[in-house]
DNA sequence: TTGTTAATTTGTAATGATTACAAAATAGAA
DNA sequence: TTCTATTTTGTAATCATTACAAATTAACAA
């Protein structure tokens, strides 16, 4: 995908035959991978990866401003090639993450004049599939 | 502290020596700190604690609903005695967790229907102290 | 092409937080 | 006291992430 390398190459990444794979994985998984979940993904059709690399392309996608990680499971983070604002909600029951947009933004009472470069919503619960089951 | 014990007591806690001395130190110290945090600040004075009590401990206040978890960083669990609706901002300087309240609640759309258990606002930047000094 | 240097990738070992687990200590009731 | 359930403790295991140095690859001048 060249629109891929553009986008890459734009935020000053040199758009490597990893880290294309994993923008692309990336962008193409809607389901929030972890590290872990990536490198599975890829590593049969990209033998010599490394989860090393993973991690270091993630750094680097974050501080370029290609994607954002997601704090909300402590033990683990996830990334997510979405940059917008929006929440995520991780379902107790199944335990996937869904995305939501935030329809009115909410105001803070005790930060002012603080400097806010992040800003993450997250929610827990069950989602309307496995709420039924309970 | 009779109130400490009493406020256990009604969540189903018995109040034993370590989960008092735990919950006074979690509801007095306000910088929202890590089980290893809470372990070093007790270990003085309670000579035989052990760091496993400060992890089941807290897994059992927050099921019986006198403290929260805290997935602001993503390497590290932090806790709260607060359970009231509030929000978190981490400063990427000092490191120090402040509250802040919510003063108008976001409105979400794309999780209708579902059953939202916990609900968490997690900021990052420099707080009012640090700002100046980038 | 070849040679040289910088950037990227890789594998292994280390770190650090959390959990599993079983033994020891303690508390509560009969 | 004695018995039993609960709580606490220490050690070892787990698991995600990072450190680091060697190996590979890319860029590019000669």
């Amino acid at each position: 995908m060249t629109a891929f390398k553009e986008h890459l190459s734009k935020h000053d990444i040199k758009p490597s035959v990893q880290r294309l794979k994993i923008y692309e994985y990336l962008h193409n998984s809607h389901n929030h991978p972890t590290a872990d979940d990536i490198y599975r993904a890829l590593a049969p059709s990209t033998p010599t990866l490394s989860k090393t690399t993973v991690y270091n392309t993630m750094k680097l996608f974050i501080s370029n401003g290609v994607a954002t990680v997601l704090n909300i499971e402590g033990n683990e983070l996830r990334y997510d090639a979405d940059t917008s604002t929006h929440g995520h909600f991780k379902c107790k029951g199944c335990g996937n993450v869904y995305d939501f947009r935030i329809a009115r933004a909410p105001e803070f009472n005790g930060v002012e004049g603080f400097r806010i470069d992040k800003y993450e919503i997250n929610l827990k619960g069950y989602c309307n599939v496995c709420k039924p089951k309970l």
